[in-house]
DNA sequence: GTGGTCTAGACCACA
DNA sequence: GTGGTCTAGACCACT
């Protein structure tokens, strides 16, 4: 290999989804960390660059920027940039079920369309698990 | 049989949520109708008993409803009341499988890239079911 | 033939469309008159068995009745029911313009989320015109 | 050219009419875009500034816009605007002419049985495209 | 500045 | 009685 096989960090906003921008980079900011794109003493893009990037307004990027910072996820160095302050995100128990609701809850609503009851749904899951 | 096994319907804000009133009411009356307790051409509550009930502005319920109906989830007739007219998409055995199939894989890929297991998952769907 | 070869009358209502109950029965009885199911002399079903064939509320029906009389295209005699008043229905230059508008929106809207154009429309239609 | 040949989008709303100001503004929005006015990505105008040129309530303009969004046909992004977010499908040539006859028989059909012929229809949509 | 949510209350149309 | 439309105005979240 000439050089590391990173995955490299890819921000990518959908405006269709409802979630706020700067929600958004938070998310994937936390995501690349937990998954180790991001690791401690990493850079984060700078605010203008990634506002260039993305096309959107500077001032999102920093408050999703600021969000991360007060959070303790990065540091900001005056002048210099932002960079990862961690190397473990942890996700609060209500966080994660309240995500898990809601990644869910389209899934059960499009299979109910279509006729499939939960208890279907988790009987072909229990199947999917056993055959892992 | 001891009692009459009915799941009845009953709709509940939280109001600490963050998840607007009007989005709680669609979520809930969307989930009923994919677990059962609401089907083909039963009526919801009127508009104005929701809200005395909910001790909310029968305006929000009315948002809700006019959500509904333009997702083409119920049907409302002036003078008469809102009603649930959701027709399942009709599928044969073989489509079935492959629609369950076809669904859940993005379903899990993206539970999966936050960390959340196909055990975990199914530890959730088998909560919600127990509570209906 | 045994006997007369008569379109039979047969009301029905479309509750998805948004149009009131009674005003969808006059549009029936206006084109059934129209097209000759219908004509001088005749009798319309009565408010109470037309309401229980469409399994609405009576007062619907009536109304429609109603309105119909008001306008001098039914009779209505005591004791003995409704009755085709007139051989011909006009429809004014106005709602004639305001039901094409309407019939004609959703489809040119329809053809413009595949990309196809007024003018394209309009060609399609004269070469059809031509080949009639 | 003599001025530019600019097609500019130019909300009106008729209170004699009977059509609600909200369902006039979508039928506006959409012939908008049907017609080429409108293009992906432009914005409409704010919220506030539509509802002090058409002399109306913020509220019914947001409630136009809203239906809009929920039928998928704009994008609205909080704190920046509401955006045109049709993306026509694409369909190959001969699709395309098959497409438009399927969706123009049961026009046709539906004006004929209002006694409304093709001429008639091609006059309504010729005056139609001269006044975009 | 943008849109989002909610309330309060009026008046109308429909069954 | 039902839902539909619109206004006025408040407060919040996001860019």
């Amino acid at each position: 290999m000439q050089k590391e096989d990173v995955k490299k960090l890819e921000f990518s906003l959908d405006p269709k989804s409802g979630v706020p921008y700067y929600k958004q980079i938070i998310i994937q900011v936390e995501m690349a960390i937990a998954d180790g794109r991001l690791s401690k003493d990493e850079q984060l893009p700078t605010v203008r660059s990634l506002a260039v990037d993305l096309r959107i307004n500077p001032n999102t990027v920093a408050r999703a920027y600021n969000e991360l910072e007060i959070r303790g996820i990065v540091t900001t160095q005056q002048g210099s940039g932002t960079f990862i302050n961690t190397q473990e995100i942890e996700i609060s128990a209500v966080e994660r079920e309240r995500f898990l609701a809601e990644i869910t809850r389209p899934f059960i609503i499009k299979a109910a369309s279509y006729g499939i009851n939960l208890q279907e749904i988790i009987k072909y899951l229990m199947e999917l698990e056993k055959n892992i």
